[in-house]
DNA sequence: CTCTGCCCTGACGTATACGTCAAGCAACTC
DNA sequence: GAGTTGCTTGACGTATACGTCAGGGCAGAG
């Protein structure tokens, strides 16, 4: 089962960056990489003291950022890192864990997603109100 | 009784709050309401000392506790809480930056919410992944 | 008249999420 | 081989958003 799929993704997978490099590449600096390393979200190795990440930490860090984004907190951010880690173990326990704890999040999520449309609703009404105001001005 | 929907509308827009009664409302303190007053984003009317909360008050504290759920700084909510109160006036430069600053929360709120769909749909997958791994397990 | 309850204003403490030196090692360049 | 660059680990500083006393006032109940 190691194949071409395998082969390919390999060039990607094998990829190694600085912490420099990961950094700009999502546009942070080293110094939050290392504190999120602190925080346990993030666990590189090392080559003679330097830290060196891979294409797992460079999604892991994607997803930090993206989460940072939407206003998670960091430590519900590791929980939810943890996940990913989880998803591949089979036992019957980290399954109901994996299956209870993105319920969860998925509810927060939407619940979030409607408070953003209701304040986008308001917002279209001011903005499209004030055009108006304008509009009659001009006119 | 003269109309009982003016009557009851008109308790609702006159009725005032102690500051305790309008935490309790939203589930906040009175000392994080009196943090918000002293960022500007509330200005309620004393009497002797103490503060009274009317209905606008009220409002206001509500879009507050809702623009910091979907994750806005208080700063930004502060100048959010000022478009409301701009709309009102008529001033061409009043309406134009009520205008910009709201087609600017808007593009902001939007991509916040492809963000969290785009979450959401990993958190699907990965939901859908462990139950079927249950399922299968179980079957 | 004291007790209870709610209010007030500072002032200091705390958690989160980093930024900013400081001091030092290692490799490459000139 | 001195300088530049990039990495390292502390240690301390900063902004946000409050919590937590401390000390005091007023108003009604007993």
């Amino acid at each position: 089962m190691a194949d071409d799929a395998t082969m390919s993704k390999r060039a990607d997978a094998d990829t190694l960056w600085s912490i420099s490099e990961l950094a700009n590449a999502f546009g942070v600096t080293p110094r939050t990489v290392r504190f999120y390393e602190s925080k346990g979200l993030l666990t590189p190795q090392r080559v003679g003291g330097q830290r060196v990440y891979t294409e797992t930490d460079r999604k892991r860090l994607s997803l930090i950022v993206r989460a940072k984004a939407i206003g998670s907190k960091l430590a519900d951010i590791k929980t939810f890192l943890e996940l990913y880690g989880r998803e591949g173990e089979g036992r019957a326990r980290q399954l109901h864990f994996v299956i209870e704890r993105t319920a969860d999040e998925i509810a927060k999520l939407e619940a979030k997603r409607d408070q953003i449309d209701a304040t986008l609703n308001e917002l279209h009404v001011i903005h499209e109100g004030a055009r108006r105001r304008l509009a009659q001005r001009a006119g």
